[in-house]
DNA sequence: AAAGATATAACCCTTATGAGGTATTTTTTG
DNA sequence: CAAAAAATACCTCATAAGGGTTATATCTTT
């Protein structure tokens, strides 16, 4: 028996979904919650296998919710179920620790069928969200840098110096200092850490 | 009509996956490749509307053949179809473009579900792959830094100065420096663009 | 062949950073 | 409560980093 506890604070929703899951053999909900307080303190106090959580709820919020109870209980499976699928929202719910995301149009067959998929070690995404994290890993590296600059950024986020960027390309101090500061110029930084940081964020590098 | 082209180097896969989509109403398959080579000159000669790309080829690998024909034509629609799960094949086939990646012992009819999910723009993957993907987002808190030196920490990877992380966080320069040495000795790094690019590696800080 | 981009190199100057040591107050924890 | 951990703060010193300027050789591309 899977059971299923529900955070979502529309009475209706909250209930059809209850009876879809407990009208399948094999899954049960006997836990549903109108917001994230009541829902923390009644999953740790008896933890479901699955966690179905809006996002958009009174008092705290869903993704706060699943960062405090990630915390709490890090073997927690947590479900997203909502209507936002905002790129920010998306990404931070999984940062704050979702294993899915699933959007509210979804048919209940594929419902029942993700809850399996978690079970089952999964990560159950709607169509359009599991595209959306695919391609979170594809950012296209802006071309503005040429080949030389590139490589000298791969350094810098490897944590070399200049001077030992120097002696790994063969070139002078000074040369690399030149190339740092077109790359400076180039990405709108100021500073080896804010080079870094935007090096990694928008994946200019391939480390 | 759905056009499928497969690169794989097993002629009795090749085969049964080719018969397997046009055997299906709406799909077809026309161009079949044992190789990278063939295939991008295939494909760039004749696209179709997805691909199915094996990783273990002989010459240039999967991993390769996706880079080149996503730099060549962007709007392609790559799906990895492979035997290995191993995490470094994975985001790096997902880094050069794949749009989904899918393990050899998927059955028939997930397979078609999947070259459907992909033509309607979204990301299928294999239960075990989806998992890892989003595992990839979640924070590992396995250092033994404090709170308040992940909080310098998190100012660093924005690029901040020790003088404007002191202003943020109300504390003088001296304990900005101090806090960022007992950083550096915790991570064994010895320079602000090395502690960046480990927190983001490592994924220490919420950005 | 001319024009433009790229890679190379040097100089000066100021500030930021990293490494060393020491010490007090606050918070956490056993 | 006492001990331990964490956060706070200061000092000094050498070096790394960043900003400005200029210049030449080598490619590309038109």
């Amino acid at each position: 028996m899977l059971h299923v506890a529900i955070v979502e604070d529309d009475p209706d929703i909250r209930e059809s979904l209850a009876l879809l899951i407990n009208g399948t053999p094999g899954y049960s909900c006997t836990q549903t919650y109108g917001s994230c307080e009541k829902g923390v303190k009644g999953i740790l106090k008896d933890p479901p296998d699955i966690i179905l959580m809006d996002i958009e709820l009174p008092g705290i919020s869903g993704i706060e919710g699943i960062k405090i109870l990630k915390e709490k209980m890090p073997e927690l499976d947590i479900l997203v179920l909502t209507i936002l699928s905002d790129h920010k929202i998306v990404f931070e719910a999984l940062c704050a620790g979702a294993c899915g995301y699933l959007m509210k149009d979804t048919p209940p067959a594929q419902l029942l069928e993700a809850l399996q998929e978690t079970r089952d070690g999964g990560a159950p995404m709607s169509t359009r969200i599991a595209r959306m994290v695919v391609q979170s890993f594809q950012i296209t590296p802006q071309t503005s840098l040429t080949a030389r600059e590139t490589e000298v950024l791969t350094h810098l986020c490897k944590g070399k110096s200049y001077k030992m960027i120097a002696d790994s390309l063969f070139i002078s101090e000074e040369t690399v200092r030149r190339h740092i500061k077109n790359i400076y110029r180039k990405l709108e930084v100021h500073s080896k850490s804010e080079a870094v940081a935007k090096a990694f964020k928008e994946k200019l590098v391939n480390l």
